[in-house]
DNA sequence: CCTAAAACAGTAATCATTACTAATTTATTT
DNA sequence: AAATAAATTAGTAATGATTACTGTTTTAGG
């Protein structure tokens, strides 16, 4: 577990989800990899992500019609979710590392999150 | 539809999200009148959350153990969400009308939602 | 190679949300 | 107010993402 010698399977998904900026769902990981592995199960990425999350090795990002979007950038950044196409940007920014802490007295901060909903660019220029 | 004359039942729905500042679940909304209005249904709350969201009376704050969680204060501020208890707190500050746009050129931002994750207070001093 | 633990495939179960339909409520017209 | 049409609802069934379960396979160590 927490080595770094993960199984052939585990390996796949994290470098699935590593390599691609996508901020996919469980699905598109499972879809992905299952061209090139066909006896991959949805259930064995759905457990692994659940894992990778708890590691901090990936984050949740958003929730895009009832699908769970994931991040495997972690470093701290905003996003961009565009309503119509439901694409999800990265926005990095020279002060993403300092990010807010929350202003609640007594309270402890572990995340800080930053979304932009609204129309890409694609889509504005599309209609 | 556009007008102000809701149903007694949609009207119903509306207020116990407006009065509340508990960030509810369709569900938690419906328990909480189910108790005055035995046949109300689960449906109907869902449905009119739907339709107060297209019409900007309410907004999607964040997603908790797979529940969609709603605030009938539309006002934009931040919100605290503690992974401990599942409370969300309201974050208001001075600032919070001039939210920033996304800095993403010819991107158009509807919604700026920023959200901090962490253990709150009561959590932190139950340990 | 042997053995035990961990991980997996495949399927069934769960649970939030949505869709559907017949009945009820609301609005409109007389 | 009665008659009619449109909107809304209750109750239930369907959908779809996620999780749980079980028997099998893979992995790690000796």
């Amino acid at each position: 577990m927490g080595g770094r010698n993960f199984s052939k399977k585990r390996q796949l998904i994290l470098d699935t989800i590593k390599e691609t900026d996508s901020h996919p769902s469980a699905r598109w990981v499972y879809e992905k990899l299952k061209a090139d592995f066909p006896d991959l199960s949805l259930g064995t990425v759905y457990r692994n992500i659940a894992l990778f999350k708890e590691e901090g090795l990936v984050i949740s990002v958003t929730n895009i019609d009832g699908e769970e979007r994931i991040d495997g950038n972690t470093h701290e950044h905003a996003h961009f979710v565009c309503k119509e196409c439901g694409c999800v940007y990265d926005i990095f920014s020279s002060n993403d590392d300092n990010a807010a802490q929350c202003p609640l007295a007594g309270f402890e901060t572990d995340r800080t999150v930053l979304t932009y909903y609204g129309r890409c660019s694609d889509c504005i220029n599309r209609e």
